[in-house]
DNA sequence: GCTAACATGTTAGTGACTAACATTTCTCCG
DNA sequence: CGGAGAAATGTTAGTCACTAACATGTTAGC
């Protein structure tokens, strides 16, 4: 029961480390708010900081929206077509997200796709989605296993989604995230038919 | 005219820091090869390193490649459909550098590629080819102008394309890269119709 | 209360990158 | 030829992300 207190104040410092990043970087910017800097305003130590965050940019790109993504993505009839599949997958995944983080999720996304760093990151973590996508449309748990043609629809689309994503954090307010999304997706099905 | 000589020194002297580089990332790995350790192989100190090249990733990623395509790209006849227009520009430019750099360009691929931090440049750069595409296909200078239809079938070639570096970098000598990247080409054409 | 586990802090280091300033190396002109 | 002035290079010292070693505190369970 002990355990419990601990894991509920770790989850705390946590929390409040993430916050206060956060703040940070949306007064100063990224590049101008020091790992020192963020540790001082949640009260702990620099070495701290990196043992709950294992880099500066974790604190900014961490999220749990994948296995959520995959289960959609396994649960689509086979008859589908692949983009079609992806698709509808992304968007019943989105809509539950976007329907409770909404704003939320658009500073994170501005913050990301504003600071090079982040982007970089963020280009890392997409591989390891588009990793995923691949087996799930494959229908397959070997990465070796998946076809060509498997690996170049899952590549489109992750990059067909960062566009909409990007149209979105750029917007002023217009259109939203799973509608835009939506159509990104039937503008390239339509390109090549 | 002494300028041409100090143009030719300055240019030698590059040229041989980066080879020296990257006969230290073969051997040795590009994370455990320091700056310093480079500078050092060339004869130089490390800030004249950083005169030369901006940071450790450009002496590995840097190239002219981008002019080639957009020349490419914009000569093609706006018959074609806008996929179309990608796969024969980047064909056409591909096979040039592929004649003349074969050997090294594989080289250098597959040290981007099984490098992280190599890798996150590599796409933040991808991002300024992407932007290039987009103003091409649209034809016009003004990134503003592009409409959302281009954007998103740029994104998507590019993702086609860097899935053929892929699968070219990892074959065991087996597809040569321009017909992997037609095919590739070929194969998101052919999925959506 | 005592002790062992565990979270945190301190200190010192590495490595990429920058800025300020000193030094060398040319170039060009008188 | 020789010296003024520019251009390239070196030296030094600094910042910042991140790591490792070790010390200190804090809690858990007996």
């Amino acid at each position: 029961m002990g355990d419990d207190w601990r894991e509920r104040k770790k989850a705390r410092t946590r929390e409040r480390i993430q916050r206060e990043a956060l703040r940070l970087f949306g007064e100063q910017g990224y590049d101008d708010t020091t790992v020192a800097a963020i540790a001082a305003a949640a009260g702990v130590s620099h070495t701290t900081f990196f043992r709950y965050f294992p880099t500066k940019e974790d604190v900014v790109l961490g999220d749990d929206y994948d296995p959520l993504i995959e289960e959609a993505l396994r649960s689509r009839p086979r008859s589908e077509g692949l983009v079609e599949r992806v698709r509808g997958a992304v968007g019943e995944g989105l809509a539950a997200v976007y329907a409770a983080d909404r704003d939320a999720l658009l500073a994170r996304v501005r913050l990301v796709l504003g600071a090079p760093a982040l982007r970089a990151r963020l280009w890392e973590q997409m591989q390891e989605t588009q990793s995923l996508f691949e087996r799930a449309l494959a229908d397959t748990d070997d990465p070796a296993e998946v076809p060509m043609r498997v690996r170049i629809v899952a590549a489109a689309c992750l990059a067909v989604l960062v566009t909409a994503l990007t149209e979105w954090s750029r917007g002023e307010g217009g259109a939203e995230l799973p509608e835009l999304v939506d159509d990104a997706f039937l503008q390239l099905s339509a390109e090549l038919a």
